[in-house]
DNA sequence: TTCAAAACCGAACGTTCGTGCTTTTTCGTT
DNA sequence: AACGAAAAAGCACGAACGTTCGGTTTTGAA
């Protein structure tokens, strides 16, 4: 064992950070419009004018890339659903105001490749594995918010309506993303509203 | 021009048709959990005992199976949900046969691979092109269809309702394949039931 | 200024992809 | 039984896939 400790980490500072990120950034957007299993490294290096093999060093396995392609994509939904909503009291109007940031983000333009979340859960409904289990674990984790916050709210089956926030929010994307039906916008804020008027208080 | 007519269009009779047939069946099973891309011509073919030359001849290229999948997979849709729900009254009560049967489409195990719509509407959400417009066309086609009896049923709003109904349905599937949430499945029914509970008669 | 570690590159690997061409087998009709 | 069309197979191709490896540049601390 050497005596001198290590100042960093490899990875937490310096270039090789700013490189991860800036892949992993690129790669969010890939996934979002071929999926995590379309997203390609010759591609990803392609777009980033990095070599297929210094990219890979990067994380070792494609599995490994997936998976932390998945914790980029929480932490931009968290930044862009979640933090603008922390500013509202909690219960039934940071719920309000979550589905409205949602909506904000489904429609921040057509060049965002569509909602990571969608396009990803259904690719890996039926494909055990590491990567899975990490996309399962985010929207469990989002769904387990919208129960909170509904729970909060005094909601007397919080698990219910957030299933129902859940389901028509994510069914307004679909709609838009497919069809371009942004009468589905429309439709979602509308039951959003209705969801949470039954609320007490 | 020879003399002699055709007795048989090439692919309606014989077996060719067979074949094609075979091959779409297996083709929607994998494309439902392997997407309409990652469905491949050679697994296709091992999975059939084909030669991959072989089973490309019936199609000419991947897109047109892609396509004809597509096709397949509306097919079996209509004959398991559309059709089950044909001998009930058109409206109210045929909405909620047709809910009853997704659902239980849904619910049909684990063994097959998931909703084939779910998977690929996601997964054309964007990616222009013919496959797209199919997938498109087809769901567009679904959800006409329950907008349809929801105007029969005299509800006030059919586009917003047939909307609901359909978000509702795709969320729970969502929530069962990804986390294996069966709870989704009553509560899909409790929001259907309450959605067909608001509308006149 | 030195030097080891970190970052990155270029080339190659074995495999699989979709797709052509050519040949063989199958099969209904005469 | 024989023929011709349809169906399936065999073989090969270029490209792209994930991955490995040896070498080169860049970086940051001593």
């Amino acid at each position: 064992m050497s005596v001198e400790t290590r100042t960093v980490e490899p990875g937490e500072r310096g270039k090789g950070a700013a490189t991860r990120a800036a892949i992993l950034s690129r790669a969010v957007d890939l996934a979002s419009a071929e999926g995590l299993e379309g997203l390609t490294i010759g591609r990803l290096a392609a777009d980033l004018e990095l070599s297929k093999s210094g990219l890979f060093a990067h994380f070792g396995s494609k599995q490994e890339l997936q998976i932390a392609t998945v914790g980029e994509a929480a932490k931009q939904f968290r930044v862009a659903v979640i933090d603008p909503a922390m500013d509202t009291p909690e219960g039934a109007s940071r719920l309000r105001a979550i589905g409205e940031s949602y909506l904000a983000y489904l429609d921040s333009g057509p060049n965002s490749g569509g909602c990571f979340w969608g396009s990803t859960s259904a690719e890996y409904d039926d494909r055990p594995g590491p990567v899975r289990d990490a996309v399962a674990a985010a929207v469990d984790s989002w769904l387990g918010e919208l129960e909170r916050q509904a729970r909060l709210a005094g909601a007397a089956e919080p698990e219910r309506l957030a299933f129902e926030l859940f389901a028509v929010v994510m069914g307004a994307n679909s709609r838009y993303r497919l069809s371009g039906d942004r009468r589905a916008f429309g439709y979602a804020r509308e039951a959003i509203a209705r969801l949470l008027g039954e609320l007490p208080g």
